[in-house]
Order: structure tokens, then sequence, then C-alpha cells
DNA sequence: TAGATTGTTAATCGATTAACAATC
DNA sequence: TAGATTGTTAATCGATTAACAATC
């Protein structure tokens, strides 16, 4: 069984998204071409990234519309819901915890930690806020696995540790900095720098008129 | 003149946070190899990273900190700042408003918008909210090039179109589809979903103990 | 000088794209 | 049937990695 290419991967969740919008307009089959056209792909690499859901499709027909659907999700596991934690609660965890449409993406976040004695006890979004010191117990005893990382950079690396050495199996890092864990853990970055890299130098290439 | 590899793109704030780090160190010439430890990279790849930015290293002594950072914030034009309008203050909307950090990335959020009638007027971070339809007139007048999209899914591709008829250059779109527009207008996806797909596949293959 | 580190050229690897037979 | 669309095998392209000469 081999891996899943990352790019692939990252294409993934834009063909489910499509695809839940066209089952809203009663369409039951779609060709690879069509999906190609609406997100700027080649149909080819279509095809391709959806093999590796191990659906097949109807030469002539296309692909039925909701196992193409389920296929996605069975392969993102985004029907299995995993349960995860919040580390730190600032504007940016915050307004994590206010997005309601993570459960739709296989993780579902119960509870929230900061330092801020302010915070503590109150609810975000129905989740409550708890100390940093019932980390150890509530991610043992919750048997939790995923850990969103939204603390400043000065104190990410330290966090990291301690989430891994309590059991924490998956951290979802929004934090500036590289984290360095074992490699048994699963660190996804998602810097909001890096994404705006990217924009920030081509608008430097491009010609503004 | 080349075009800077993506990959090697979406490296270079890493290398950028790192060095910034050190240089509060007291750290003057920094290696390859020392960069690539930390990042868990390989020090061939990062010199040929940095040789985007037309940096020259010392044999034997590596690259001048302070030079290095300096060519790479201009690599990534995080020097001129440009200022733009974030359009949606929802969760994520408000949130990006709270984050002060993005002066340090080249871009000014200078003012945001929403058709929420309680919200007009206000301010979040010192950022007052003006109603969409004053984006028309503020774009032109100010000669905004660049929009954060922070609106839900069914309003994004509208109103992408209206913000590239106002003269918009850039979007950085958290919308979670893909926005059909002009080859001319960058486009930089942030969406959350990709990011989280990887994790949440990952952690489908890993074995949780 | 000797040795560490750079920068470049070549080799490898993996993803994308092309070609085309299979099939409904 | 004819034609559209799939799925696979091969070719291309680009990024990463390796090898190594240059140099401080």
């Amino acid at each position: 069984m081999k891996a899943i290419p990352e790019p692939t991967l990252r294409r993934l969740p834009k063909y489910l998204h499509l695809l839940m919008e066209w089952r809203n307009n009663n369409i039951n089959y779609v060709s690879s071409q069509a999906i190609a056209d609406e997100l700027g792909l080649d149909a080819i690499q279509v095809r391709k990234d959806l093999s590796v859901t191990g659906i097949v499709g109807k030469p002539k027909v296309g692909f039925d519309l909701r196992e193409l659907i389920r296929a996605l999700c069975s392969t993102l596991n985004w029907n299995n819901v995993s349960e995860a934690f919040i580390i730190g609660t600032g504007s940016l965890g915050s307004a994590l915890l206010g997005y309601k449409k993570f459960n739709d993406y296989g993780l579902n976040i119960i509870a929230a930690f900061d330092n801020d004695s302010e915070k503590l006890g109150t609810k975000v979004n129905g989740i409550e806020i708890f100390p940093i010191e019932k980390l150890e117990i509530m991610i043992t005893q919750l048997k939790i696995n995923v850990a969103v990382l939204t603390v400043p950079g000065d104190v990410a690396q330290a966090l990291a540790e301690k989430l891994v050495s309590y059991g924490i199996k998956a951290i979802w890092n929004f934090a500036p900095i590289h984290l360095k864990v074992p490699d048994s853990v699963i660190v996804e970055n998602a810097q909001l720098s890096h994404s705006l890299a990217i924009l920030t130098h081509r608008l430097s290439k491009a010609n503004l008129t």
C-alpha cells in the first residue's frame, strides 16, 4: 500500500468541497474533465488523484458523485472524528474555537487551554477554557491524540514537548516556529506567514498598473 | 531572471524566522548546516534556497546573519508593506484583524468590510469596519491592491469578482472554495481544510498505541 | 597549510503530463 | 455502432540530493 503523495492529498479537500456543492444541485455523475475545469486543473491529474481513493469510474459516464464523496471522506478519514484540544486562546485560538466546521473535517474540539486566569472557566462557542496545568490529566484521561497549538512562538517548543510527553500523537501547529518533536509525532504546520510569503513575493514581481 | 520555485519560496519564511531569533542571541555568522539541523532540512537544500536571494556566503565561515535577513526580507518583499482590506469579519476575519504581526510580513490591514449592520462603525484592534457598499470607492481612492477574503463560501466568488472589477490585484483567500478570477490576479489560498487534510489522513495511517 | 564550508554541475527521484488501449 | 470517458503505461518536467571543485 503506497503512501498518497502529499500534493495529491492537498487537492482532495478541493474535490470534496466541490462535489458536496454539486450534490446539492442534484447531480449524480461527474467527469474528471468537469472537475478539472472548475478547479483549473488537468483532467488526467484529477483522475490520477481520485484513483488513490480506490474508486472506479464508468467510461463515458464518469464517477458516481455520492460514491466519490464517500471515498474521499474515507481517504481523508473525515468520517472518524478525532477529539482535540486547543492550546492557547489568543486571537487565532479563539477564532478557531468559534469555527464550527472542524467537525466536517474530522476534528472535534472539546476543550481549550490557557494560562490567563481571566479566561479560565469561561466558554467560547460552548467550549470551556481550562488552565494549562490540567493538560496532563485531561489528555491522559480523555485519551486525546490531537492538539491544536495556537500559542506565541517563544513558548511553543516547550509546550509541544509537554504535549508529546502527555501522549499527544499529532500537533496542528499555528505557532510561527519549527517544532522539534520525535518522528513518531505528526506535525502539520499551518503558519500564515508561509502562505503570505507567496503572495507578497508574487505581488512584488507583478506589474501593478 | 528565473522565477523562484514555490517550494523554495515557502521555506524562505522559515529561514527568516529562525535567523531573526538567532540575531537576538548575538550570532553573526551562520552555516547552511546549522540552519538545516534546526529546521530538519538538508544543508545543500538550504544553500540552494538561499542562493535565490542572491546572497553569497564565505567558505569556512558561513553567511553573514544580518545580510541574510536583509536579503530574505527583500526577496519576500517584506520591506515594502502593502496596504490591504479584510472582507468579512466573522470569527476568522476578526482574528486576523487582531493579529498584529502582518506588518512584519509585508501586509498592513487598514480597513475591514462586512454587511452586518451591527458591526458597522465599530473597531477591532483599531481597525474600523465599513459596509460592503463602500468597497468600490475605498479601493479606488486608496489604491488598494490586496484583499483578504474571509467570507462564507457561498458569497466568496461573487465578492471576488467585485474586488477584481474594483482593481484588486491580489486575493488572500480563506473562503473554502476555488476562486475563478482572471490569470492576472494573484490568488493565494489559505484554507485550513487543506492543511487539516494532511493531518487527519496521516493520523488514520498512524499506529495509535 | 589543512580543513571546513560554499557554490555549481550532474544524478536521482517523484510528480505531472502525454499517449493510448479498454470499455460502456 | 460511434464516441466519450476511464485507467494505465510511458515521457517529461522540475525539485531534491549527490558529487566535487573552489576558497577562505
